[in-house]
DNA sequence: GGGGTCAGTGTGACTTTATCACTGAACGGG
DNA sequence: CCCGTTCAGTGATAAAGTCACACTGACCCC
C-alpha cells in the first residue's frame, strides 16, 4: 500500500543523464533492466568510466549522497534503455529493516562496485595501454561504432593515444579504421 | 549473552598482516582503534595503497569475501597498533537485522571506501606525479621516516620515479634527503 | 552540386612517467 | 672490520600524456 504510493518505476531512454557531478540525490534508483555507465571527470577535464550498473544493481553512489547530503562526485549516462524503480528514503530504510533479501542485494551491489573500482585502479596504475585497448576491442562485437574520444574515456586516456595505438593495430592488420567505426579483423 | 560468546576483541601489533591476496575470510573485523592500510599488488608485481581503515570502519572487503566465498583481492597491514572486534557471520546477520545504527555504520564504511577509490582512480589516471608527491609530503609531519620504495607504493609508481622527483625537490631546496628519511624544509 | 561547417582523425614535437640495468652508499651483524 | 643487504642515484630507452595544428568525411543549406 505504502510501497504502491511511494515507489515509482521509471523508464530512461538511451543517453539520458541520470545525474551529474555536484547534483544532489533525487531518489535511489534500483535498476530493473538496461545499462547505465558511471564516469568521472577530473579537474583536468579528462574523464574515465568507473563502472556500469545493470539489472538488480542499486545505485550505491546515490545511497551515499542520500545519507551524507553531499553532491554526486560522478555522472551517470544511460547506455541501453533502462528501467529503474525509484525508491524513496523512507521506503529504503524500511526495506533495510525488514527484508534480508533486500539487504543482501544492497551488499552485493556495494561489493561489485568495490571490486570494479579496485580492478580499475590496478589497470590504470600498472597495465599497458596497448594491452588494455586490445582487450577492450576483443570484448566487443565487430564492427564497433564509437569514436576514439569515447574509447579514451573508457580507458581513461587521451584521444591521441587511442588514435595512435589504433593506427598501429591497423598497420599490423588487426583492425580496419574508418570514421566512427572499427572493424576488428584479426586479434 | 550470545554476543558475549561470539564476539572477540583482538589487538594487532604494528606491521601485522591482517590478510593477504587469495586468502579466505576468517572473520569480519570492526575497527575499534588504530589504522590499517589496504593495498593491492598487480600482476606486474607493483603495489598501490588503496585506502586506510580507522576506528568505526568495518572491513568491507571482508564482507564481500564472506558473502561470495571468494578470496581477498588485496592485502591489509596494520600501520598503527589496532584493536578490532571480530564479528562472526551469524552475529553480523543478526545485527544487520536488528540494529539500524549498525546498518548505518556499514553503509558509511562502504560509502567511504567507494569515495576513496573513486578519488584514487582520478588521481592515478590524470594527476601529475610531482604534484601528488608534494601533496603527500605536505600531509605529514617532518621528518618523515620512510623509504622511496614505500612512497612508491603509496602513490602507485616506481621507486626510481620517487627518487628522481625527490632529488629534484632537493635541488630546489624544498626537502633534505637522507637514508630512510626526508626533512621537508620549505613547501 | 559547390561551399561551408564541424566532429572526428592523423601526426609532429616535446614532456612526463615507466622500465631496465647497474652503481655506489649506508647500515647492521657477526 | 668485513660482508651481506637494503636503500638510493642515475643513464638509457620505451611508453604515455600534452599541445598544436592539419586534414577529411559527413552533413547542411542555399
Amino acid at each position: 500500500m505504502e510501497a504502491l504510493e511511494s515507489i515509482q518505476v521509471m523508464r530512461f531512454p538511451r543517453d539520458k543523464v541520470l545525474f551529474r557531478a555536484g547534483e544532489h540525490c533525487q531518489g535511489l534508483p534500483l535498476m530493473l533492466s538496461g545499462s547505465v555507465k558511471v564516469q568521472m571527470t577530473g579537474v583536468s577535464g579528462n574523464s574515465i568510466v568507473l563502472y556500469r550498473m545493470a539489472a538488480d544493481d542499486i545505485c550505491t553512489l546515490s545511497i551515499g549522497c542520500l545519507m551524507t547530503g553531499h553532491g554526486y562526485r560522478a555522472e551517470a549516462f544511460v547506455e541501453e534503455e533502462s528501467e529503474a524503480a525509484m525508491v524513496p528514503r523512507g521506503l529504503f530504510d524500511r526495506l533495510m529493516d525488514q527484508s534480508a533479501d533486500f539487504r543482501l542485494g544492497i551488499m552485493e551491489s556495494y561489493g561489485r562496485r568495490l571490486d570494479d573500482l579496485m580492478l580499475l585502479v590496478e589497470e590504470v596504475a600498472f597495465r599497458r595501454m596497448d594491452e588494455r585497448l586490445e582487450e577492450w576491442l576483443q570484448a566487443r562485437r565487430s564492427p564497433i561504432h564509437i569514436t576514439h574520444q569515447e574509447i579514451g574515456v573508457e580507458l581513461g586516456t587521451a584521444r591521441e593515444v587511442v588514435s595512435r595505438l589504433l593506427k598501429e593495430l591497423e598497420r599490423k592488420g588487426r583492425v580496419k579504421l574508418s570514421r566512427g567505426r572499427i572493424d576488428v579483423t584479426g586479434l
